[in-house]
DNA sequence: CCGGAGACCTGATAGC
DNA sequence: TGCTATCAGGTCTCCG
């Protein structure tokens, strides 16, 4: 579901509700979820107060004044939310995390099981950062030529090397789309091939595109919610992705869909011909 | 080392 | 009304 915006959001409306809590006993489905999870680990965090909630790229940490922490990833259909301990179940419940004292409990929900909820203690947690590229919501202009020559290096499309969370860390499959239209740069286009001009234009629309998609609290178009269940508002601010067959908003040209990698990209033939 | 294909899952929707 | 096929905010592993 999630790309960095969302998951920014998710960490932002759950740190307003869980912070200062105290977890209580944790109850799981026993489900596998992308892989097996440790529930041994996190149940070590019953009875511990939570104090921070953040993310990095897509991977959300929830942490206690006590090791581990909680690492979540959202896969495709991941929800992380806190709900009334009256709600009923929605269906794929697979963690349920009472707050001592309060009527409330953090869920997580996630249909097709793409998604992660793990422990993590430093080690792991220095581990996961360690293995991605820098997150565009801390990044400086001072990151950029690292950052650009990364990409010159790949001979792989432009659109697959923005997926890669090593080398970016957070982008997904639609602000991918949406910051090689702004930045008019066709996505089959070899990372190698590009020239200075275009990076100079691709790394700030992309910033760009994330932080509106952030202050917007997230793109829903299927099942993304925030960390109350609330969806976001970013949908109607897209120009290019699901809107195969539209006119261009710039040149009144077809939006086209094609696959790359195994997933769709949407462009303009026109503007990033 | 790199890149490509397929695997992992459920659910919604379109077309016959 | 079924069926089949395709699509979906992601990532991991295997193979050449």
């Amino acid at each position: 579901m999630p790309e960095g915006p969302e998951v920014k959001t998710v960490a932002r409306t759950l740190a307003e509700q869980l912070v200062g809590h105290v977890l209580g006993l944790l109850w799981h489905s026993h489900a596998r979820l992308r892989r097996a999870v440790d529930y041994r680990q996190l149940k070590k965090l019953e009875n511990h107060q939570i104090d921070r909630v953040f993310c990095y790229g897509k991977v959300l940490f929830i942490s206690t004044k006590a090791k581990p922490h909680i690492m979540a990833q959202l896969g495709m259909t991941g929800q992380l939310k806190v709900t009334a301990l009256s709600e009923p179940l929605a269906p794929h419940t697979h963690l349920r995390w009472p707050l001592k004292n309060t009527s409330k409990e953090l869920r997580y929900v996630d249909p097709r099981r793409f998604g992660l909820i793990d422990a993590c203690d430093e080690h792991s947690h220095r581990a996961i950062i360690a293995k991605l590229g820098p997150d565009p919501f801390s990044m400086t202009e001072q990151d950029f030529p690292a950052l650009i020559a990364k990409m010159k290096k790949s001979s792989r499309a432009i659109k697959e090397i923005l997926l890669d969370q090593s080398v970016i860390a957070g982008v997904g499959n639609i602000y991918a789309s949406e910051a090689l239209y702004r930045a008019r740069i066709n996505p089959e286009a070899r990372g190698a091939d590009l020239d200075e001009r275009s990076y100079q234009a691709l790394i700030p629309a992309l910033i760009d595109i994330l932080r509106l998609a952030y202050e917007n609290s997230g793109t829903s178009f299927s099942n993304y919610v925030d960390g109350s269940g609330k969806k976001g508002d970013n949908l109607a601010f897209l120009k290019v992705f699901q809107r195969t067959g539209q006119t261009c908003e710039q040149c009144q040209a077809i939006i086209k869909r094609i696959k790359q990698g195994g997933r769709s990209t949407f462009y303009c033939p026109q503007c990033q011909g």
